[in-house]
Formats: C-alpha cells, sequence, structure tokens
DNA sequence: CGCCAGATTGAGGAATATCAAACAGAGTGG
DNA sequence: CCACTCTGTTTGATATTCCTCAATCTGGCG
C-alpha cells in the first residue's frame, strides 16, 4: 500500500510546469531564495499520498500523471470528491492547519512535487504572488466543486456521465486519444451513481459511437452528440 | 423584484457582528483608518441582491436573517448551491473580477452590509488579518460545498432531508424553534430531489414526530433518530 | 366569500440500485 | 503453453427509489 514511495530533491528551475505552478511569475532569483525543499515524488497506480483524517504535513503540485480525492463514509462507501490533473494542487487544506479532508490516490503513473505546508506557509506570508496564485486555485477549487452540485443535484445519469468525459477530454486538449486510467467504479463513486449503471450507459455511448475505448486510452468521437446530451436534457423537457 | 432595497451608510464601530466578520481583530484605530464606505442594507423575503452572470461589483455580509446563492440552467431548473446564515460572506467571488455565479436571494428579512469589492481588494492586500479572515471563508465554504458533493453523491432521499436540518439547526444552537423560511420546492432545489418528495418525507417525519412546524418556525423533537436517519442509513447496510 | 400559492396525497411510470451470473483480460505458476 | 486466479466489465432480472402528473387540500388575504 504505503510503500515507500520514489522521492528526490526536486530543482525548481529546470521544472517545465514551472510557469503553471504557484511560483509561477517569480524570477529566477526569487525562486532559488525560497529556500524550500520541494521533493521530486514519482507516483505508481493505486498509492496513497495521504489518508483523510491524517495531519497534515505536506501539499502536492500534481506535474504529472492523475490523482484521485476519495472520502470514505462510515458505511463504506467511497465517494471521489475531486479528479486532479497536471497544474493541480493537492493537500493544501493543511495550510489553514487542518487535517486532510479526503485520501489522494494515484490513479496513473504520476509525478508530483511536495511541498512543506509549514514551509509554503511561511512563503506565502512572504510572497504575494505565491499567494496569490494558491487564492486563485482556490477560487478554481470551489467554481468546479459548486457546478459539481449542480450537476448532482440536476442532471441524471445519462447528462452527468456525458459532461464528465467531455471535462475530462478537457483536460487533455492536443490529444484525440485520451489517457483514461478510471474504473467504471471509479466513475460510479465520482457521478454518485452504480458501478453497473456506468457500465451501461458506457456501453450504450460505444453503441452509439459517440465514444470509443481500447486498453485505457478513451476517446470521444463525436463531442457534439455528447455534449447534447449532458445539456439541456430533453427528457426532462418533453416541449 | 429587485426594487429599492432600503441602505444608508453602516457605523461598523458599533456593529454586534464586528468580531465575527472579515474585520474581526482590528481594532478600532485600524477600523476607523478603513476609509470604506460599508452600506447597511435592509433585505425583505424575495429581494435580489444580486444577479448570476452580472458583474460583480459587491460582496456583503449577511447580519441576520437568511439568503440562498441560485444557479439557474438553461432547462429552467434552479438549484441552490448555498444557504446563508448570520455570519456568512456572499459575492466574493468578484473578488477575483468575475462575474456573479448565482444569484442571491433574500429567504427572510435581512440585514446586510455591502462592501464595495475593489475597495475591500485593496484593503485585503494591505491588512494580513483581513486577507486572513477571507481566506479562511473560503477555505471553509469548499469544506462546505464538498461535504455536499458527498451528501447527493452517496445518500438517499432521507438521509439528505434529514442531514440537512440537522445541519440547519445547528446554526441557532440556543433556540429550540427555528426559523425555517424555506419553501418545499426550496429544500428540494437544495438536495437535488423533487418538491414531492421533500413534502413526502416531511410528512413522514413529522408523522413520526421526529419534527414539528407550525408558521414557518421548526421545531427538532427527535435530533437522534434524524442523525441515525442521516447517519449509516441501515437501508442501505441492512447487516 | 373567492382566490391563490404552497402543501399534501395518490397512482403510475421512469430512473436507478441491487443481486446474481457470466464474461474478458492480465498476470502467475506449473 | 496451459490452467488458474484475480480483478474489472458486462448483462439480465428484479426491486427500490424517485419523479411526474393530476387532484385535492390548506391557510392567508384581498
Amino acid at each position: 500500500m504505503n510503500s515507500e514511495i520514489a522521492s528526490k530533491r526536486s530543482d525548481c528551475l529546470q521544472c517545465r510546469m514551472r510557469d503553471q505552478s504557484i511560483f509561477a511569475g517569480l524570477n529566477t532569483e526569487e525562486l532559488c531564495s525560497l529556500g524550500m525543499e520541494v521533493q521530486d515524488i514519482e507516483g505508481r497506480q493505486g498509492d496513497v499520498l495521504y489518508r483523510m483524517k491524517e495531519p497534515a504535513r505536506y501539499a502536492y503540485t500534481l506535474r504529472n500523471g492523475a490523482v484521485k480525492l476519495v472520502s470514505s463514509l462510515e458505511s463504506g462507501q467511497d465517494v471521489i470528491v475531486r479528479l486532479l490533473h497536471h497544474g493541480d494542487l493537492l493537500g493544501f487544506e493543511g495550510m489553514q492547519g487542518e487535517h486532510h479532508r479526503h485520501s489522494a490516490i494515484v490513479l496513473a503513473p504520476s509525478q508530483l512535487c511536495r511541498l512543506d505546508l509549514a514551509e509554503l506557509q511561511r512563503l506565502s506570508e512572504r510572497l504575494p504572488k505565491v499567494r496569490a496564485a494558491i487564492l486563485q486555485r482556490w477560487q478554481d477549487a470551489l467554481q468546479k466543486s459548486e457546478e459539481r452540485i449542480i450537476e448532482l443535484g440536476a442532471k441524471r445519469a445519462e447528462a452527468r456521465l456525458a459532461t464528465f468525459l467531455l471535462q475530462w477530454a478537457r483536460r487533455y486538449p492536443q490529444l484525440r486519444s485520451l489517457p483514461f486510467p478510471l474504473t467504471r467504479t471509479d466513475i460510479a463513486a465520482f457521478l454518485g451513481l452504480s458501478t453497473e449503471h456506468v457500465s451501461r450507459i458506457m456501453a450504450d455511448f460505444k453503441r452509439k459511437a459517440l465514444i470509443q475505448e481500447q486498453g485505457s486510452q478513451l476517446e470521444i468521437l463525436k463531442p457534439k452528440s455528447l455534449a447534447h446530451i449532458a445539456g439541456l436534457s430533453e427528457a426532462h423537457k418533453p416541449d
């Protein structure tokens, strides 16, 4: 499970994600003066970066790959609260000194930066740019979160799944064939459905040639049709 | 609808909510030096404080009363994204220069403070305490929002409603009889259910003497039982 | 009184879950 | 290479939850 995760000291100056990170906008000098230990983490599928309710020690930037944030209920049910892609942040709830609200589990081979929260805290006091970047991410997370409330509250399974697939695709703009490391159970836990129901709808989408799967690669064949299903589902409004 | 809302210049020094507001922790001197126009707003039921997609000009602090944040879909469906009580903030999405993500509608007679976002922006740059307070609220909103995702994704109607009633009650700790200005349709729009279904479950709760209604006052008679229904609903896990 | 918005109730049907079984593919060990 | 196992998927049958539509009921209020 939580076997030793490969890690080494990271070189931020060379980082390809640098201008999309929370350190974007800092010049080389500032970046060097951070004095921050940034660990370079290699995550394999199934690795647990942190667990729900643990005191938060680190935050992470996902440079590459995919991670799910899972909340486990007493009933044993798991809910995927958020899905993270390259450029996303995780574990930052700890900045207010709280415990982790979810477990972070690696879905596909990932590269992450691990930041010490206490150091990051100090840093953000000192550098308005960093602070602003974090605030912006926070704001984004809230917006996404609220969009999901709307999805879950207002739309039906087909529409939710269609929306979800399109959103997933938007994270890989230039790719026709998308990495798609989710199981049906994952999708179900994200959309608030049963595994079987997800399976059925996916099968249906495939039959209608809206999407196509091979291995863990997904291809969206008819985004327009999917968007239509995702949108004002006329099943709801027959007129 | 958007008829003139009563407003006057507010006196922050006298405010009873002061130490729960984003200006908490500032001394009188600092508070005076804010140089901020704070309008004192009187909201009546049905008043629209702002509309979705409008450019955001003001943010508000709800001193007293209740407000709903509504997102309207193209399908005509309304979803209540958040319910606000005394002490809550609204309209702050505008701090990042965005448009309003929801419409804010007054549910019960309310008193609010209206803050100019641009001024607030400058202020939060200058005063770390204010900035930290806003950040904290943001964090809280995200947490609440994620809790709601879990509710909507994992729980069934009965459990959702039970949770909701208990949460509502928690906002009025010392009251046995709670102000409850929501219609069944409001509750439905909050929980992602139909009006009729909400009505049925409420009736059921009343029959079981878990709750009691008179006018727009609500009383929770058996919080334990409600908590039980809200929790690990044994209908899910028969064992 | 008559009117109206909201609440309730019932009946039927659609959406979704649950349970069970079969199926497919990727190791893994002989 | 083949059985074997494991995990994830698919499919079917059935049960449950929830929605929709229509009717009635209620309480305020002109």
